[in-house]
DNA sequence: CGTCACTAACTATGTCGATAGGTAGTTATC
DNA sequence: GATAACTACCTATCGACATAGTTAGTGACG
């Protein structure tokens, strides 16, 4: 359910490619949605046969071509839809607090191996929201900076601002993470004396 | 990757037919890792396959049977090296940051109203997490009884720790969620006046 | 004696998603 | 002009998961 709205999201800013797509399924989007580009092509055929979604086959060098969609009346109206639409919540499917709750099963050293492993995995993703905040707040981030250009004025402040929300939602799980598998290493430093 | 190993964790305490091990998973395990009968009966056929579980057709009433599995050593094996082992971790797929991120193609009240329906969801698990803490704390908690009854003494401590811990990280997720959402309404606001 | 809730187990279908390939054209660079 | 890196698109397979059913026995209650 969420793959073709995740498409249509780009795809209402500007017309597309199922590779142009794929890699800011890799970047952007692919922060909060990770999609393989398998999944990509098909879901785009779907979509353009659902009549969401409309292609052109536009030619790429002498030989070759592209098809580039764009999105019908009809599939802007259903992601404004969905948009519209209260998620439904999925039930819990979390390995690393399933491992957690068993970690008397691990030796010592490997469950503080994989706290570390935890810490580093959050910090790592942390970082990378960290400076894309930043490069929101500065104006440099070229994925936001296209989607403002085909935004009208009255609306900017709040596209910017919900990017921001995102990314500071993002920020504080991780930072829960952190903190949580900290907590995990000294725990684990005290049963193990 | 995760269900065989979630079968085994409750596995390894006492043998279990599939019909009290679905019965966990909408309680207990299932708090951090869902799964529907339609996936472990099968799962433990699986199993069985593999040599991890031997089942044992035990008679129940007059004329009906039903299939308890205990875990083989193998499957203590697989259990612990799995403990042993450090996560892969997946990448994102977060429908409510997904939409957060594109929350100005919502009306605002529709927007209001996914944001408490998230704070209502985290609320309710958290509600439901805060009531398990404190039966582990009291020692009324049926589950963990069950388990600890089949844990030598120089364990325990480390088993009730190590699920405390497991909550307790639950109950940071979903306190960061609720803080999170609720900027998101003042957000809302400020946006919308 | 009926019926109703529960225990027990299983199947079938369809989508989602991960993984791993394959083909063909284009552009840069050495 | 060779080749490497990138663009573009696609398929095939396998397991994970959701959803929705089916069948059959048990035990309690009225």
């Amino acid at each position: 359910m969420s793959l073709p709205n995740a498409l249509l999201a780009l795809l209402v800013v500007e017309p597309m490619t199922g590779y142009d797509l794929h890699k800011q399924f890799e970047s952007s989007v692919g922060h909060v949605w990770h999609a393989p580009d398998s999944q990509i092509y098909p879901a785009l055929k779907r979509m353009e046969a659902e009549g969401l979604l409309e292609g052109e086959d536009i030619p790429w060098g002498p030989r070759g071509k592209k098809r580039q969609y764009h999105v019908t009346a009809a599939g802007r109206a259903a992601f404004r839809n969905w948009m519209n639409t209260p998620l439904e919540y999925a039930r819990t499917r979390d390995p690393a607090h399933l491992k957690a709750a068993y970690l008397e099963w691990a030796e010592p050293d490997a469950a503080r191996r994989q706290l570390r492993a935890h810490i580093e995995h959050h910090a790592g993703l942390l970082e990378q929201w960290r400076d894309t905040v930043r490069e929101i707040e500065d104006g440099t981030s070229t994925m936001l900076n296209r989607r403002l250009a085909h935004t009208p004025d009255a609306d900017q402040e709040k596209t910017r601002a919900y990017k921001l929300f995102t990314y500071e939602g993002l920020m504080s799980q991780a930072e829960a993470e952190i903190a949580w598998a900290r907590r995990g290493l000294k725990l684990v430093d005290r049963l193990n004396p």
